[in-house]
DNA sequence: CTTGGTCTCCTCC
DNA sequence: TGGAGGAGA
């Protein structure tokens, strides 16, 4: 059985001891991956804090196909198919898939697994198959088999209340027409035990692709809608562009959030707020520090009321005033920014209404922005342990009342945010040469021999990566591999192939063998021994290995040497 | 393979 | 035009 969710268990289990789960760890992870990845210079798309994405054109590439046609990796299977029917290009995608997988497995000790496909929905379709640790394909002669066949709520935008209504809808269709449901033989033994319920639950979240396509163009959109009808013929069709692929840039925005059993104690309500501040302050100071860049806005919301999952409850945010010492902080000059701004009481009064930091008004643009810095004894640090305490208590100042005032009567309150937001200019384009690739990949090229067009051979691949994490002592990450081209890996191989046998981090001590994952200790059932874990150092703190000296995890940018460290010793 | 935490995007007002 | 809030990844 699966497991049950915090709030349930909480309330079954008086007295419940939850340890708050390790998310630096993940965004670690997850940043590391997509170092790994971002290394074969094609675009990355990272897809959530802790997954990246990746989409790779293979095109135009006959010295590797030509090189390298010796079947493929024992990882990699076939998704009802057999391996004649696989094409030298899709052949070369999984070679490339499963090279990355190595880098992954070698440089960070974690499983990565992939599918292969000549759209991108598809080989995005195929990847949580290949769980847990390998490749799965599927070819040309079986996609449309394998997209009709997939389960319509299991398609992106339909795994939520979008599929669940379309499918409600199908669902009614189908049986009053008395059409024959694909799923039939599955379904119905179960549906008979619930004698006339035939449109309950079980059927639908089974219905497939296939059983929508089978309806016309006009049924369907009469049925689901417009939206809805377009998004399922692509699914259908596999349509999709690789072009779509979005490298995101640094994220928008900051939070930190917690959920909890309804609570009603304000006190323990302000102190889990407390506790988000100091996160997310935490975390607004790493990242003026390491990216010169302030937040515009800071946001607190709140949800009220139980709900079984993500959305649901009645959830609220407003804006918050930016606390003055905070927004200084974060800025460059320790007294300028705010106090600039503050003496004009209009002003002051406006950047308060629309809850701009204060330096903004002045046009001061992110560019200009430098970490504060705190001049401890040994030179220049990020801030130390004291400010940011004392930063954190002051956004809690603010934070706090701010709460208190809005909460009626019973507050219910099951879920906190606090969040911070950099405005739009954050993103970043994808750069020229990544673009250059992209377009090539996905236009038709010249054949060599004759001026014919010759057929687009490019396949697309995606892998989908999300680390759990465990009980390994801190995420190794190699230095950044020079990065190459997707022609250079064609023609010369991956960017491990000429590290060889050279293992680094601290798995190489461990023999190269892979960090054994553990998921989060948000588990129920693994919380309580967990708690060795959590309090051991090991999970807060890293050394540099030029210099040994010990650090938080909190300011781990790099987890082999550290940022102050200009020792040259290797 | 879940959940919970994080982040983005879309829609509506 | 932009903020609130819902939905999805």
């Amino acid at each position: 059985m699966g497991s049950i969710s915090l709030a349930e268990a909480n309330a079954k289990c008086p007295g419940l001891i939850v340890l708050p789960m390790r998310v630096e760890r993940y965004r670690q992870a997850g940043a590391a991956v997509l170092e790994v990845l971002n290394a074969w210079g094609a675009p990355v798309e990272k897809t959530s804090y802790d997954v990246v994405r990746n989409a790779v054109h293979v095109g135009d590439a006959e010295g590797f196909f030509a090189q390298h046609s010796q079947g493929l990796p024992m990882s990699a299977r076939i998704w009802q198919g057999c391996e004649e029917d696989v094409s030298p290009d899709l052949e070369a995608g999984v070679r490339l898939a499963e090279e990355m997988r190595r880098a992954i497995r070698c440089k960070l000790g974690l499983t990565a697994s992939v599918g292969v496909a000549r759209s991108k929905i598809a080989a995005r379709m195929m990847s949580p198959l290949a769980k847990p640790d390998g490749i799965l394909l599927v070819t040309d002669t079986e996609a449309d088999a394998f997209m009709l066949s997939r389960p319509i709520r299991s398609l992106p935008g339909f795994q939520q209340q979008r599929g669940k209504e379309v499918c409600t809808k199908l669902a009614r269709l189908l049986s009053s027409r008395g059409a024959a449901i694909n799923l039939a033989s599955d379904v119905a033994s179960h549906a008979d035990d619930h004698v006339a319920s035939h449109l309950e639950a079980p059927s639908v979240d089974v219905l497939t692709v296939g059983d929508a396509a089978q309806l016309s163009a006009a049924v369907l959109v009469r049925c689901v809608g417009e939206d809805n009808a377009a998004r399922l013929r692509r699914a259908a069709a596999g349509e999709d562009s690789v072009a779509d692929v979005r490298v995101r840039g640094l994220p928008r925005t900051l939070s930190t959030e917690a959920s909890f059993p309804p609570m009603d104690d304000l006190a323990a309500i302000a102190e889990q707020l407390r506790a988000l501040a100091s996160s997310l302050v935490k975390r607004l100071v790493a990242e003026s520090a390491a990216r010169q860049r302030a937040p515009v806005r800071l946001l607190l919301s709140y949800r009220r009321g139980y709900a079984s999952s993500t959305s649901g409850g009645v959830v609220r945010s407003h804006g918050l005033a930016w606390p003055p010492r905070l927004a200084t902080a974060l800025l460059r000059h320790e007294a300028s920014a705010f106090a600039t701004v503050a003496p004009d009481a209009q002003g002051a009064a406006q950047s308060e209404r629309r809850n701009r930091i204060p330096a903004r008004e002045e046009g001061i643009v992110s560019a200009d922005l430098k970490p504060a810095e705190v001049h401890g004894r040994d030179g220049p640090r990020a801030a130390s342990a004291v400010d940011i305490c004392s930063l954190s208590e002051e956004l809690a100042a603010v934070a706090v009342p701010s709460l208190l005032s809005r909460l009626a009567a019973p507050p219910q309150l099951t879920r906190l945010i606090v969040s911070a937001d950099f405005g739009t200019a954050a993103s970043q384009p994808v750069s020229a040469s990544i673009k250059d690739f992209l377009v090539e990949g996905t236009t038709s090229h010249r054949s060599p021999s004759g001026g014919q067009e010759a057929e687009d051979k490019s396949a697309v691949l995606t892998t989908s990566i999300q680390p759990k994490l465990t009980r390994s002592p801190g995420i190794p990450v190699a230095p950044a591999p020079k990065k190459r081209s997707i022609r250079e890996f064609l023609s010369k191989g991956g960017p491990g192939a000429e590290q060889g046998t050279k293992k680094t981090g601290r798995y190489a001590s461990q023999g190269g063998k892979p960090a054994s994952l553990d998921s989060a200790s948000l588990r129920v059932r693994s919380s309580v021994q967990d708690a060795d874990l959590a309090s051991s150092t090991d999970d807060y703190s890293w050394s540099c290995e030029r210099c040994t000296y010990l650090h938080d995890t909190a300011d781990a940018r790099h987890f082999l040497v550290c940022s102050m460290c200009s020792c040259p010793r290797r």
